[in-house]
RNA sequence: GCUGGGUUCGUAUAACGGUUAGUACUCAAGAUUCUCAAUCUUGCAAUAGGAGUUCGAUUCUCCUACCCAGUACCA
């Protein structure tokens, strides 16, 4: 039985999606079930779209959400290994790995399975303007390429010259004119693809001596021994391309298996779901806050007051379920019943609404002790010192009331200052003056409010909005009890009597 | 356009030939309370359309529609 080795491949070219994050946790959790090993490789091979700060972003985030490699690179850059007396698969980015991937290319060509192209990028966006002129897609492939510039339609000697004199060429796989590709996948199924409707993909430029994608990522999962392969679905494309080369590779016996992932979608409309999505409706698409080369920022969950746990809970229930009507799920129950058959085919349209609902639950799960060791940074930032012992109580009185932590301030910050003023319209209601009468006389002689106001057969809810009016400003929020149990009488009755000059 | 993938309440999903098509979020109503929130109860709401296979199709097959992805010397 051969170990579980799973990996996460992200691109630096950015902050990582959402859904990045969700590929990431998918792969991390059949790993953990099967106590394998969770690999991160960074597949740096585009040098135009590389974006300094993304590897540290993308490390960061994960960690944060609780997803730690086995092997990998850390937040701090260096290496990670399971394996610690030998590196067998190290180094993890590949532009480190630049030197390996030349050889297997030429191997390609040697056999037949690939071969030299020559025509330069420019030549090749024409043809394509061209084609699209004409209303055709330009596709380089078996019944193009012989009249095209390449080691299969030159003279043999000007091919020699090329490749000596010339830096701008490439290796393009070549792609077989009839064949069907039959393939498998752990979530969809068997697929079949003609090899005829596919084009020959660039696998390696001369001209930064970097591979490309599919080659990159095919002879990286081979050397690291990577036994799955749990991507998006927009690499299902290649696929077929993949199996090829696995092919003329003559890795078949060794070729992991497959499992493509639904995408994330805008949670109204069409299409996947974008940053703008985010910006438009309120709420985040990234792990972390991000801010790019132009200095603008984009949210991110942490920042907006997500816990990790509820963004791990909400992402692993997009697209997969556990088979029960159990929603709640710490990182070590999503390990157990992980499974990559409750994976849906169909894309996921993120709802922000349940989003929320996962973090007030979690939020609730929480001891008073730590919500309110996380507010007080939040008081402060309102300029209020208070100690924690006050804070510890507050927070237990109104934690039913938040979806985050910032909104213990929103939901009662009469708590913690007098009202400067008051909502109009609860004041026009509850701020007359028979109200205030009643109130001032129930605040200076009741012990307990609610039976005095019984025993003088006064209208209980008019006086009681009337004080709560005085204490909050307005005509909703805790029950007046609670409120005067943690800022006191003293300043309860101070609070009235402001209300009452107001009034005349 | 072509190739591939997909389609159950508004959203996420359950039901792997036989259910009054379930659950959660959202929304609405009621209960409760000094108000609001929370809580509890109830409710609204779905198998894209059409053929077939079958005693019986959400489930299997085909066609149509719609959605998504890919179609780069990007991943």
């Amino acid at each position: 039985m051969t170990k579980t080795r799973v990996r996460f491949a992200p691109s630096p070219t950015g902050p990582l999606h959402m859904g990045g994050v969700r590929t990431a946790l998918y792969n991390y959790l059949f790993a953990k079930q099967r106590g394998g090993d969770f690999i991160i490789r960074i597949e740096d091979t585009d040098s135009h779209r590389f974006v300094p700060g993304a590897e540290k972003y993308i490390i960061d985030s994960l960690r944060w959400c609780g997803i730690v490699p086995d092997e990998g690179v850390d937040e701090n850059g260096n290496i990670v290994q399971t394996a610690s007396e030998r590196h067998p698969h190290a180094p993890y980015r590949q532009s480190e790995r630049k030197s390996i991937y030349r050889k297997y290319a030429e191997q390609l060509v040697a056999q037949g399975w690939a071969y030299y192209a020559f025509d330069s990028a420019d030549a090749l966006n024409q043809a394509r303007a061209e084609a699209e002129a004409q209303g055709r897609t330009f596709i380089y492939n078996w019944e193009t390429r012989q009249n095209l510039r390449n080691s299969l339609s030159l003279p043999e000697e000007e091919v020699k010259e090329l490749l000596e004199t010339s830096t701008d060429w490439t290796i393009r796989f070549k792609m077989p004119e009839d064949r069907c590709v039959k393939m498998d996948d752990l979530i969809r199924g068997h697929v079949e693809v003609n090899s005829s409707t596919l084009d020959d993909k660039v696998l390696w430029k001369r001209s930064d001596e970097l591979p490309t994608y599919h080659l990159a990522n095919i002879v990286d999962d081979h050397l690291m021994e990577i036994t799955e392969v749990i991507r998006g679905e927009e690499w299902l494309p290649s696929l077929p391309l993949h199996y090829l080369l696995y092919e003329a590779f003559g890795w078949q016996d060794t070729m992991p298996r497959f499992a493509h992932l639904p995408l994330l979608l805008k949670p109204v409309g069409n299409g996947k779901l974008s940053k703008r999505d985010g910006d438009k409706m309120g709420f985040p698409v990234f792990p972390l806050q991000w801010t790019n080369a132009e200095g603008e920022s984009s949210r991110g969950y942490r920042e907006d007051g997500y816990f990790p746990e509820a963004f791990v809970n909400l992402l692993a229930m997009l697209g997969w379920n556990p088979g029960t009507e159990q929603e709640m799920f710490t990182m070590q129950e999503l390990i157990d019943s992980f499974s990559l058959d409750k994976v849906s085919k169909s894309g996921a349209k993120f709802n922000p609404d349940k989003a929320k609902w996962y973090n007030k639950e979690y939020l609730r799960l929480k001891s008073d002790e730590e919500l309110a060791g996380l507010y007080l940074p939040v008081l402060k930032e309102h300029g209020i010192e208070a100690d924690l012992e006050y804070v510890v109580k507050v927070v237990g009185l109104i934690k039913d009331r938040a979806s985050f932590v910032a909104d213990f301030w929103t939901v009662a910050p009469y708590l913690f200052k007098a009202p400067e003023e008051y909502v109009e319209k609860d004041l026009r209601k509850f701020g007359t003056p028979e109200n205030y009468a009643m109130a001032l006389e129930a605040m200076e002689k009741a012990d307990n409010l609610e039976e005095y106001i019984r025993g003088k057969e006064w209208p209980m809810g008019k006086v009681m909005n009337c004080i709560r009016l005085a204490l909050t400003g307005c005509g909703s929020g805790l029950g007046i009890a609670e409120i005067i149990s943690c800022i006191g009488r003293d300043e309860a009755l101070r609070r009235v009597q402001v209300l009452g000059n107001k009034i005349q």
